[in-house]
DNA sequence: CCACGATCCTGCTAGC
DNA sequence: TGCTAGCAGGATCGTG
């Protein structure tokens, strides 16, 4: 599932590989309902002739900003890749969008699951609006300790659940969540305005290293995931607890728990990271 | 404000 | 061996 980490790497490694090129045609569209806002020959008329000028990331979304100020933003949900190709490489299944750039190389969306989506937008404004009303600041950005603990005090939900929740942070997802409270210490079940300023604090740095960490690694392939150039990520063998249950804790040996939280599977070791009131 | 369940999809796996 | 049922999960939406 790309997360935070996995779109980093991908708009890193798509930065250099595009940036710069012009889109000479698009093709490849079977699967209409990965574009919501709009049609496929609009897309088409619209992308055409246009050079990509920007890769961001922003959460979890990729943008490609094009030279007319319209951009892309790709969500790539739990199985879509987007990768580089020369235009000659035979299509790989579930494919579901070409963009042929005129150096003789494809980027393709490729998703089995069909989840990801490609929304286009002709305006900066119209971006950002869609940004703004999906996204909370982004984790390794201006987020400092005071203004997570001022986040935190005012929400009474499980602390996993409000990692998962775009709008308080962006960019966290299943796995990153169950890693970061691992690293900080701390049961998943916590209420999140329960947190003492010393754990705010565990959870800040659990934040900032787990994430810079994955990145460093270019993030984890456990099926699907595959960077712009198609290769894996690294971190998948640095796992502390995703996947791990009944394996030791690393830290202390107890064997790790999962338990269903919001139906989400949610790994945590019971000893290291203790329930309300437990410290 | 928060929880819960359904929805969308298909590859994979466990179980028979 | 071959089949099938069920699981996996990010975001969104409806209900309580």
């Amino acid at each position: 599932m790309p997360e935070l980490p996995e779109v980093e790497t991908t708009a890193r490694g798509l930065r250099a590989l595009i940036v710069g090129c012009r889109i000479g045609a698009v093709g490849g569209i079977d699967w209409p309902r990965m574009l919501p806002t709009s049609a496929p020959d609009e897309l088409a008329r619209a992308l055409v002739g246009r050079t990509i000028q920007a890769v961001e990331r922003r959460g979890k979304y990729l943008l490609l900003r094009l030279d007319d100020a319209a951009s892309l933003a790709v969500h790539r949900k739990m199985t879509g890749n987007l990768v580089v190709v020369p235009s000659v490489a035979p299509r790989q299944p579930h494919t579901h969008l070409a963009l042929s750039l005129e150096d003789g190389r494809d980027m393709r969306f490729v998703d089995p699951r069909k989840f990801g989506r490609v929304y286009y937008f002709p305006t900066p404004e119209a971006l950002e609006r869609f940004l703004a009303e999906r996204l909370g600041p982004e984790p390794l950005g201006e987020l400092g300790v005071e203004r997570l603990a001022e986040l935190l005090r005012r929400r009474r939900g499980r602390l996993k659940s409000l990692l998962l929740n775009q709008l308080f942070l962006a960019g966290i997802g299943n796995l990153y969540a169950d890693e970061i409270l691992w690293a900080a210490r701390l049961h998943p079940e916590r209420t999140a305005s329960s947190l003492s300023l010393a754990e705010v604090e565990r959870l800040h740095q659990a934040v900032q290293r787990v994430l810079l960490e994955a990145i460093a690694r270019r993030g984890t392939s456990l099926s699907t995931y595959r960077d712009a150039s198609g290769e894996p990520g690294e971190n998948q063998a640095f796992l502390q607890v995703y996947g791990r249950a009944g394996a030791p804790c690393l830290r202390c040996g107890t064997p790790i728990a999962r338990k269903l939280l919001g139906a989400r599977g949610t790994w945590f070791c019971p000893q290291c990271q203790r329930p309300e009131g437990g410290g």
